[in-house]
DNA sequence: GCACGGATTTCC
DNA sequence: GAAATCCGTGCG
């Protein structure tokens, strides 16, 4: 069957915990119905759990403001964003409206229409032509959607802690980035910074 | 209003 | 190691 025919997860799907969705949403597909560019796709390889206003790396402990908006909207839309001025960030929000937490997509695998490299969060939007025009937009019933397709074991999961997030203390520290183990399209992991005893 | 800095990437 | 480059946030 055409991965393109298959159902989308569910907005259920998405209302569960961030730390389950994130693991959950390695082997699906990405896909974005571009109105120019026809059909891009790609795997996901690659994902961060943002969860709640304690964690100090989630957008979403600075409370509710027009950017971070989205996180306490409804599971299963998009939350993306603009950083450094220059890459857009795609998110899936999760848990229940009002409970802010979102899946970041740091990696996929280009699967088709896609020209150019995707490791990388702010690469893998360029690449697949998602901006700030999809935020807040319905993953389950939008032109872009994620349906699942490879069903990756445990095994081949790997948890490190988030990238860049060095300025959010303990919470730097927790293991909530997932990837599919050894995969190439994975970003590669910046050296941190010595914690500060 | 204005200064600051960021869930990144690339180049020196 | 630092620039590129925009805008949300916090403070006055």
């Amino acid at each position: 069957m055409n991965p393109s025919q298959r159902s989308p997860f569910s907005h259920r799907f998405y209302a569960d915990d961030p730390l389950v969705v994130a693991p959950g949403l390695l082997g699906a597909l990405l896909i974005h119905h571009h109105p120019e560019r026809g059909l891009l796709a790609g795997r996901i390889v690659e994902t961060e759990a943002y969860r709640g206003m304690e964690d100090k790396a989630c957008h979403a402990s600075k409370g509710i403001t027009k950017r971070t908006a989205p996180m306490f909207g409804p599971p299963g839309h998009a939350y993306v964003y603009l950083i450094y001025g220059m890459y857009e960030m795609l998110n899936a929000v999760t848990w229940p409206e009002g409970q802010p937490s979102a899946v970041l997509i740091r990696g996929v695998e280009p699967i088709a229409g896609i020209e150019r490299t995707t490791n990388g969060p702010g690469k893998l939007t360029r690449a697949l032509g998602i901006d700030r025009s999809l935020n807040e937009s319905d993953l389950v019933s939008g032109r872009l959607i994620i349906v699942p397709d490879q069903i990756i074991s445990k095994d081949c999961v790997e948890t490190t802690p988030r990238i860049g997030v060095d300025y959010a203390g303990e919470w730097a520290e927790k293991p909530w980035r997932f990837c599919v183990r050894a995969n190439p399209h994975v970003s590669k992991m910046p050296k941190r910074r010595s914690a500060t005893v």
